[in-house]
DNA sequence: TATGAATGAGTCTTCATTCAT
DNA sequence: GATGAATGAAGACTCATTCAT
């Protein structure tokens, strides 16, 4: 699914000469490390040596390209990032969606958040205690909202806006945690029958309005 | 909101002669000890010797009374588990419940959770990265599930179970992230609109069922 | 020459029970360790590990006793700064001081300074880098000339106090280089002759006043 | 106040071809970051990458011009030594000095030291734990010495010479730490004031002699 | 000549845990 | 039952220095 937009978050693509490839081949390597490192033992228990271990690098070379783990993992999720970001302008220039435009919405969503899902267990570890990563959760939230507020549902409603902002964090929590549970934790769940019903829970909140 | 059956959940209320107060009384100091620190510092930065500190008890004690961090914490969350367990049973005993069943039973819910939010907030960083608590959350949905199984509305409905299930997946995951984020991550939100939304959507899995 | 008064400042004598004992004499193998690992290598290049090897404790048993190095340099230099102040003392009790008390003065502060010159030659390095012991010098000059203040010759003399101030810093530059040379880089004195000249400067400041 | 004899010392001027022009270019934007950046932070705290940093240039870079960064401080001494070395010989060449030579030399010797405290700051801390800077002390004293020999009051004096070489060795010692505390300790003084006092000093010596 | 990527070797610091008293 | 001295083990981070280009 890796968008052409999105390739140049990947990888920093080298303009340049030999150095900057060089570069960017050793930064490659300490995100395909640290991707693997976290999906073995998480983010949490990863240590930098573990990293460093697996890239086949040395301690000083680590601190020459991040200044610390959270770093490294922000690098490492530019991708999703990017991506991410993309869908977020296709939900927001649907016109009247309908509730097809929703499931195949949230398909893409799975399918991108099931890409990624090792490493977005990696980040919900590091918004807990890495303070580079808290508080990104109400940015999300917020974000979230602003996602429904572009398609101008919410402003044309005749609900009060709070009411409105109040279901688009229900939604929101809603797909978060389910996301999790069902990628993460694991929980078995029939795939097509999720997106058909997070699909309708969104529909409900335009017909609603 | 302490009910009579919960109180010893809080205290492990000593039956016997002076040793056993004795314990009780030390045991006591060490949770909220850990209850005011985990406010503080949040469990992560919370250090074992943090808590000693708080208590004025020294280290081997502590060590007396529990193996880790993570034991403590779940001895000072015994009074939110056994509330909880009250609520769940209250739920299960609700016969054809309306929506004002509901308001009420989530209403109450929310003063569980915002009563032991700083505790709770404790937990969830625990569940990250503290083995003993891993793997809860999938423990924590099924209780959900078995709760809605309870009251009959699963079995008796026409619709497949699967669907059913996921229905309450889609619930408990809604409930929880949302409880987090407002509780948590301080969103400013309604109060009482959050509830009726809540309690309409768990109202609209009997219809449909 | 070790006074009575300082053998409490060098040794924290234990006044209680055998913890206490345990404790002091853990704190003085420390000291004891880095005045000679500090008379080896010099302050700076001592590694804290250097000083746990020959104390034969581990690492976490020093960050119990000390934050740093500059805190343990700090409590190893106690005693000579109890008797440097004993000294001091002395010194502000003379009634009208002659050539022979300056010289019986110098004499004694010769002695205190070849007895500690190996760990007054690490706080020379100290006074370098460490942040704590950086602007000692300063507070130092003026110890020196409270410490002639004290005698009532300044307040007395004719002399502009300016003058006589800086010429007591000339003083203290004077011996306090002159002792480093001689003691620590090794300079070849003759030790009576010195005391005489020094004496002989510090006279000439009553005499002239 | 930079004599013309000194200007070489400052620059290496090239007396060749265009290479040799580049390599003195390079050079110099060395010790002028070396100065910068040793005036603010102190010659222990700067590393060689805030060297770099300031001058524009690379790691490797460095390391084709200097082994390391008391080499470098060396380089940049190289200006204040040898105009130093030309206020020794205008030294050697008093005859029968009076009072006023005295205070004349020592006043230039205090602009000659104020113009390059900052340096003589960073000389100062290399000296503690810089392998070539160590024991210059001892050099330094001798050269003092050596000084005053030149103007042959030591060897036609009715005194024994070593008499006169520890006066010497007191003076030395007086007028560098006094130096330091004023200079870079930044202790408040009258400076024609301490030129006199100084001066009469050094002229006790002859007097004496 | 100039460079910057890479590193070895080291230092400080923290923390959960044990054991003799 | 309570204590606090001691530690093992690990982790983060820094810096001078080298080498291929």
């Amino acid at each position: 699914m890796q968008t052409k937009e999105c390739a140049d978050a990947a990888s920093h693509e080298p303009s340049g000469g030999l150095r900057a490839a060089q570069r960017e081949f050793t930064r490659r390597r300490f995100v395909e490390a640290a991707v693997t490192v976290f999906a073995e033992k998480g983010y949490v228990e990863t240590t930098i040596d573990d990293i460093l271990r697996r890239a086949g690098a040395s301690k000083a070379t680590f601190y020459v390209y991040y200044d610390n783990k959270a770093n490294l993992l922000l690098d490492a999720l530019a991708p999703y990032r990017c991506e991410y970001a993309v869908l977020v302008r296709q939900f927001q220039q649907l016109v009247e969606p309908t509730l097809a435009d929703f499931e195949s919405w949230i398909s893409d969503y799975v399918d991108l958040y099931s890409e990624h899902r090792l490493l977005l267990g990696a980040m919900h570890q590091a918004e807990v205690f890495e303070p580079e990563f808290r508080g990104r959760t109400i940015e999300a939230v917020r974000n979230y909202i602003d996602m429904w507020d572009k398609i101008k549902l919410i402003e044309t409603s005749k609900e009060p806006r709070d009411l409105l902002e109040l279901r688009c964090v229900l939604l929101y929590s809603q797909i978060q945690r389910f996301m999790y549970v069902w990628q993460l934790e694991g929980l078995e769940i029939d795939r097509s029958s999720a997106v058909c019903e997070i699909a309708a829970a969104w529909y409900r909140i335009i017909k609603s309005a």
